[in-house]
DNA sequence: GTCCAGGATTCAG
DNA sequence: CTGAATCATGGA
């Protein structure tokens, strides 16, 4: 297809810079799975039904979009957080008397959680079960591009759920999605009849967001806690990963602890923004940059939260 | 070939 | 209730 026009460059405002180096870690750190490193070093990608790019110049940082595509500046503002909320929220976080998430956040510097839509962040972390970051990319693009709606140059954005539950088995097949086909299909189905599920889920409480979550197939704690922290802005999720165990047994010492158990824990010590908290040490021990702590590990053993 | 991946579900005890 | 087996798929 003809290759639409592009608005040129402009800057995007935000209230606090995101470092150059930050940009990549930002937009491809396992929060969203949508966006592709240009040669260049820009990035392009969509959230919504928003086609955008983004890269950092001397100026700082830039986006650009489709010219006939009014919003895209607003939506842009709003998914990374322009109003600078997190900024604020970070100094509720423990990082002045804990030397492993201040070693964290001095490693990745201006991290934040993207505000994604709901939808979008249940169908990634729907796929992302046993999977590494790569691969979910790989499955999201593909289903994007056989079952969702095109918006123009080659890009489309996320299937619908009628779209999901009406595909067929080969169509799903050829996403490489394995047995998380199963998952899609399911959910998809159940909030099929519920077109306004992602409102709903909106007014909970996030004790009760996250048991909701986790009445969906393929939707067990950890994607719940992904779906909260990054779909419905909870950030005091705190989402429990192979990454995440690793960190805070090798970091803070708590060797042998379950997930259910190190989730408590990280409610506990890092607060309101746990979430953030979380990404930090995630980014962290994913690039081998985590700082072993002196902290003393908490002696008494945190209880799991009960299961419904 | 073996092991692992931003786990969830099912089943045995 | 807890822990192990199983689930597709691809990359290291």
């Amino acid at each position: 297809m003809a290759s639409a026009e592009w608005t040129p460059w402009r800057p995007l405002r935000l209230a606090e810079a995101i470092p150059a180096s930050m940009l990549a870690e930002q937009l491809d750190g396992g929060q969203s799975f949508r966006w592709t490193e240009s040669p260049d070093g820009s990035w392009v990608g969509v959230f919504g039904r928003t086609l955008a790019a983004l890269r950092v110049s001397a100026q700082g940082l830039e986006w650009r979009g489709p010219k006939q595509a009014a919003h895209t500046e607003a939506a842009l503002l709003a998914y990374l957080d322009a109003a600078g909320t997190q900024a604020r929220l970070v100094e509720s976080l423990p990082w002045r008397s804990d030397p492993v998430l201040r070693a964290a956040r001095e490693a990745y510097p201006g991290l934040r959680i993207l505000r994604q839509d709901p939808h979008e962040a249940l169908i990634g972390f729907l796929c992302s079960s046993n999977k590494r970051i790569l691969q979910i990319r790989v499955m999201v693009a593909a289903l994007a591009t056989k079952l969702g709606e095109p918006l123009g140059e080659g890009f489309h954005a996320l299937p619908t759920w009628a779209a999901i539950a009406s595909a067929d088995d080969a169509t799903l097949r050829a996403c490489s999605l394995g047995y998380r086909a199963a998952y899609l299909r399911g959910t998809a189905k159940l909030l099929l009849a519920r077109p306004r599920w992602a409102e709903e889920f909106a007014a909970l409480p996030t004790a009760a967001l996250l048991e909701e979550l986790q009445t969906l197939p393929g939707v067990g704690p950890k994607v719940a806690a992904c779906v909260a922290l990054f779909g419905f802005g909870r950030l005091e999720s705190f989402p429990v990963d192979t990454w995440v165990v690793q960190a805070l047994a090798d970091a803070y010492g708590l060797h042998g602890w379950k997930p259910a158990q190190l989730e408590q824990f990280g409610k506990a010590h890092f607060g309101e923004a746990a979430g953030l908290a979380q990404q930090y040490l995630f980014s962290a021990a994913r690039h081998g940059k985590l700082v072993r702590a002196e902290v003393r590990p908490p002696a008494k053993t945190p209880r799991p939260r009960r299961k419904r």
